[in-house]
DNA sequence: AACTAAATGCAAATAATTCTCATTTTCCTA
DNA sequence: TAGGAAAATGAGAATTATTTGCATTTAGTT
């Protein structure tokens, strides 16, 4: 069952763990989930594997939350929205990113455009209903 | 000159202060460009009034670039480029925030839109050629 | 003038993240 | 296959941006 070597089994799992959830985690939002199948990680480990897989463009960070960085596994450009009152981060795959937009950002401002986030902000299902 | 009762007089250089810069600066960029007009301004004031301008919809926070908080006050939708190089923020007024495309969102996430936030990553001018 | 409420400075407290260092695990090679 | 370099990890200390408590000052009100 266990077929990965035991020196990247935490690592996998971090990734894993991201890679399988909706939920846009924290750091600690995944050592928590990680808790009951890897009792003994260490949260530096996933903070630490985190900054690895990010350098390595394997994962996305959304920026922070409410102080609190929060990460993707999905590294495709897509849409997100965050519920200002529980801090959930939902996908929005319904929208469309605006394409070729960052062009017209380069020629007016002349810089090197890598990457465009469009995020919306207000009240999820469940806060608007309460 | 100085019409501004004493009471609000560092409460008005902050707001001023993040008027006039185009900078996006932070708590502590404030602090420092205050020292020369307001040598006994404290850090904590500024981050106290921040927040409180915050919370009054009179300055808007765009996240944090590099885990530090920066700040507008141009309270309007536009667009901003931030260099991942020298952590600038530029606004980017010739593009256009798209507009209907937080009904799209309400509609498929079933939520309340209050607002958007589009931002371009990459490389400044300067850092581009250097 | 006296009283209340707001604003401020200072320093301590908080909390997310990073770092240090000792230990373990893996990988490479002779 | 042993031995050593390199990478990964845990634990806790250190760092740092931000917030808070408290005493003091300032403004507004009667």
């Amino acid at each position: 069952m266990e077929s990965s070597p035991k020196q990247f089994q935490k690592r996998n799992a971090i990734l894993d763990c991201l890679r399988q959830t909706e939920r846009h985690p924290s750091a600690e939002m995944i050592h928590d989930m990680l808790r009951p199948t890897h009792p003994d990680i260490s949260l530096a480990t996933v903070y630490r594997n985190l900054a690895w897989f990010k350098a390595n463009g394997m994962i996305r960070s959304l920026g922070t939350v409410n102080g609190i960085e929060r990460f993707d596994a999905n590294t495709q450009p897509h849409v997100h929205f965050i519920c200002t009152c529980c801090d959930a981060v939902l996908d929005l795959p319904q929208i469309e990113v605006p394409r070729n937009l960052g062009d017209t950002a380069e020629r007016s401002a002349g810089c090197r455009v890598k990457e465009c986030q469009l995020t919306f902000f207000g009240l999820c299902g469940s806060c608007a209903n309460s």
